[in-house]
RNA sequence: GCCGAAGUGGUGGAAUUGGCAGACACGCUGGUCUCAAAAACCAGUUCCCGUUUUAACCGGGAGUGAGGGUUCGACUCCCUCCUUCGGCACCA
């Protein structure tokens, strides 16, 4: 029966039966080269979408490569299953967030087991299960004990819609990461991760990283740290109980052409100030009322004189205080010096205040683009004292030891990174396992009472509040230390911190005495490859680095990195926009499968764009795939039908060279399909390469005989990556045994890529004018009494003398004419 | 503004180290099969001009965002610029 009779059926048939064998199974052998392929899971959010289902075909084909070529792949999936969208559900349907979730959950898992994939589910994590929070529990304590979590008062971001406060990763050009509402600000007691702490090292990892991971995705997390160096610096402030304003910069070269000193709105300095100056006090009101998003977006740079001077520590000289909107309370000290000759931003505060412009830098060469705007650049130093003629870097260096020799300020590297803010108000998420004690204080809950289960009798409000703070009989709880009363944290953790460490707990998912078997864990990480959006540049990708950082520093892993290579897929689009629910431009993969089947889809997926790259979805273009599928059906069904006749009688020689060129054509492509894969995961040219064969094999005069036998079962093993269910439904019935997914990948022969005559292009002047058959390896003067009587060639030259001829054997000849 | 990625037929996209631009598909055109359609199969398909009764064939020219450069030869390397997408954005 042909595969578009019941195709449907088919793949089901064969993905119970993968299922029933536990081919995808896995367990450590330590004789074997392991791979790790890791995509990332999803948010059980009700069903998959394109995006997903192109994140896990990508990831199923790499693995399934590796396995072919002799690796012993792990590849698991799961679920990260806490998070909001559960309690909005809760909210609007009247249902327990983890029913919803756990339904979600088993949708989902159908859908994925219909693209038959091929993963261990033996290892399936759902991160809102106790077994697995546990644990998230239990690395929060071993931060607490180490001084990496800590809880602060502080401005943090919040977002009106989700009701709860964000990292500063979630809140990224102002908006919030789930519903892109502009966050607000406010000032909340809250639970941090010292996540600068690692600054340093996750910069430094990157070197592990520069070329198995996407060059945009290191330089996103570059910007993102921020890291930049530079001096902080004592002004004395004159006649006021503020003794000194610090401030940092990274241009300590400047620092003789300080004019004036600019401090944010929110510095303590601008309060004391407002208290007796009536001005400042309504500036600042009239400031600190806006968002902080508006104030950065606005493009005027408002301040005013703070009455005061500060002293400049290394010329004594005294300059005005302002008080300023562009400065930032959030990023170094909150108070800058101003050198409007060498930055824009204080050159345009200088003009609108009159405050005199000193020029201390030159350029090495070129002109200076003073007056007109500040010259930002490096230089030679000028007007400075001592320190004139020293270029900008040396400046930096002299001026700092000079600062700090006086105890006037030293070195500092500030970043732009922030500390991990990690509490939620909400319920759907892991219970921060501490509890206030009324004598004892802050303590954190005993390992052994871990883990702190989430309670399940709960009224979700979405009002902003936690909704375990009204479970009295959760919240009360006895301290372990002296016995008294004492209350539960009623914050539950970010989403993040469960996916920060997955990957790990997959390779040993069920353990319930520790995160995981370190003798697990050390034969399967690092994590070879990690498949999935780019989205997650800043936030997912950092924080799992640095989670896994930590865990170095436990001693749980012994490699600095978790992921060594990544690949980011792109969008799938329609209508050249990323699908979307609201835009209305989505095409269900459940709607695709059960039209054309899982492999048509796949192979669509695969074949329409390299995987970085946004794939625009296209009826037609399935369409293809599908003709392609039976098309290689009927191949199949043409072989056995010829396969027993007997050859008509043909010559011999002409056979021979039919049958040399069928292997030398089908080598060729082979070598190019595993470069493809190997090299940079071309699947869309690897499966062009693999129509090739297949009209190969269809234009093959002896087609039915021993070689295109050979050919066309590993054909059938090629495909196995892109169609699984189609070529384990052909290599049945090519009476191969059960499965071709553990076969081998085939292996090119070198020997076999034979040209005894090539085609050589001539070129006259580096224009192609025609081309001849030759022998390999012909001498060069052979070859060129060949082209000579080239008719083409003949009537180009006419009369024209020959100046050069450049001759790359085996490939290209050009002449070139005066 | 800064950083990153990218610009190739009607469309998606190919082109190891600079060496035949447009692989493989989609679409379109024509044909075979059919009462007809679908499917399948075969042929053609970068653009412009010319030769030609039309077509085939042949000949000439242009062509990888634009303009320069290096080179016997440039989609590929260098410089200047434009456009699109993505990230960051008063970070001192």
């Amino acid at each position: 029966m042909s595969w578009q009779e019941n195709f449907l059926e088919k793949e089901l048939f064969w993905q119970k039966k993968w299922e029933e064998n536990k081919i995808f199974k896995t367990e450590v052998k330590l004789d074997k080269k392991k791979f790790y392929c890791l995509v990332m899971f999803p948010y059980p959010s009700g069903k998959i979408h394109m995006g997903h289902v192109r994140n896990y075909v990508i990831g199923d084909v790499i693995a399934s490569y590796w396995r072919m070529k002799g690796y012993n792949v792990f590849h698991p999936i799961g679920w990260d299953a806490f998070g909001l969208p559960a309690e909005n559900a809760a909210i609007k349907h009247n249902v327990h967030p983890e029913k919803w979730t756990k339904n979600n959950i088993q949708n989902m898992r159908d859908q994925l087991k219909r693209l038959g994939i091929s993963y261990n589910w033996d290892v399936e994590i759902t991160t809102c299960e106790p077994s697995y929070y546990k644990w998230n529990q239990w690395f929060f304590i071993k931060m607490f004990e180490r001084g990496l979590v800590y809880k602060k008062k502080a401005l943090v971001n919040w977002c009106p819609k989700c009701q709860t406060v964000l990292a500063n990763e979630q809140a990224q050009q102002g908006v919030c990461w789930r519903c892109d509402n502009i966050v607000e600000q406010k000032e909340l007691d809250q639970w941090f991760i010292k996540i600068t702490e690692y600054a340093e090292k996750l910069l430094d990892g990157h070197k592990f990283l520069e070329n198995n991971w996407p060059p945009e995705v290191l330089t996103m997390q570059k910007n993102w740290i921020g890291k930049s160096e530079g001096a902080e610096i004592k002004f004395a402030v004159r006649d006021s109980d503020f003794n000194e304003i610090v401030v940092f910069t990274t241009r300590a070269d400047t620092l003789f052409g300080a004019t004036f000193i600019a401090v944010a709105p929110e510095h303590d300095f601008s309060k004391l100030v407002a208290k007796n100056n009536f001005k400042v006090a309504e500036y600042l009101n009239k400031i600190l009322k806006k968002p902080l998003n508006e104030r950065k977006l606005a493009k005027e740079k408002t301040g005013i004189f703070s009455g005061f001077y500060g002293i400049n520590p290394i010329n004594n000289e005294a300059i005005p205080i302002y008080i300023a909107d562009y400065v930032l309370m959030e990023y170094g000290t909150g108070a800058i010096m101003c050198v409007p000759a060498h930055d824009q931003r204080d050159f345009e505060f200088a003009k609108t205040h009159n405050i005199t412009i000193r020029e201390v830098i030159k350029p090495l060469s070129g002109t200076t683009t003073l007056p007109e705007a500040a010259y930002e650049l490096d230089g030679i130093m000028v007007n400075s004292d001592r320190f004139s003629g020293l270029s900008s870097y040396e400046g930096r260096i002299k001026i700092i030891e000079y600062l700090e020799s006086k105890n006037l300020g030293r070195k500092k590297i500030y970043y732009k990174l922030k500390d991990w803010l990690i509490s939620r108000q909400r319920y759907w998420g892991t219970p921060i396992p501490i509890i206030y004690c009324e004598k004892c204080g802050i303590l954190t809950v005993k390992e052994e009472d871990l883990p702190v289960m989430l309670p399940q009798n709960v009224h979700i409000t979405g009002t902003g509040e936690s909704p375990l703070k009204y479970i009295e009989e959760w919240v009360n709880t006895k301290c372990h230390k002296c016995g008294g009363n004492a209350k539960r944290e009623t914050d539950t953790m970010d989403t993040f911190v469960d996916s920060s460490w997955y990957y790990a707990r997959y390779c040993d998912s069920k353990n319930d005495k520790e995160p995981f078997d370190v003798n697990i864990t050390n034969y399967w990480l690092p994590v070879d490859q990690y498949i999935g959006g780019i989205e997650h540049a800043c936030m997912h990708l950092i924080y799992s680095r640095f989670w896994h950082k930590f865990m170095y520093d436990l001693g749980l892993v012994k490699t600095e990195e978790p992921f060594l290579k990544l690949l980011t897929q792109g969008m799938v689009t329609l209508g050249g926009v990323a699908m979307s629910k609201s835009r209305g431009n989505i095409v269900e993969p459940d709607e695709i499968i059960s039209k054309y089947g899982a492999d048509t889809t796949r192979l669509f997926i695969l074949f329409a764009a390299p995987p970085q790259k946004q794939l625009e979805w296209s009826d037609k273009g399935v369409e293809g795939c599908w003709r392609f599928i039976n098309r290689v059906d009927r191949l199949v069904e043409k072989f056995l039908e010829v396969k027993n006749k007997k050859q008509l009688d043909t010559e011999q020689q002409e056979y021979e060279k039919e049958k040399k060129y069928l292997l030398s054509e089908y080598n060729k492509l082979l070598k190019g399909i595993i470069l493809d894969i190997e090299k940079e995961y071309q699947f869309n040219t690897a499966i062009a390469k693999t129509m090739e064969i297949t009209n190969l094999l269809y234009s093959y005069k002896y087609f039915g005989d021993e070689v295109s036998e050979k050919v066309l079962k590993e054909l059938v093993v090629i495909l196995s990556l892109f169609t699984p269910h189609l070529s384990e439904e052909l290599w049945y019935k090519l009476g191969e045994k059960f499965s071709v997914r553990k076969t081998n990948f085939p292996e090119y022969n070198e020997d076999l890529i034979i040209e005894d005559k090539i085609e050589i292009p001539i070129e006259i002047n580096g224009k192609l004018k025609s081309k001849i058959l030759v022998d390999k390896d012909l001498p060069e003067e052979d070859l060129k009494r060949i082209i000579l009587k080239d008719t083409k060639i003949l009537q180009a030259l006419q009369n024209k003398k020959i100046l050069k001829w450049v001759i790359i054997k085996n490939k290209l000849v050009n002449i070139v004419l005066e």
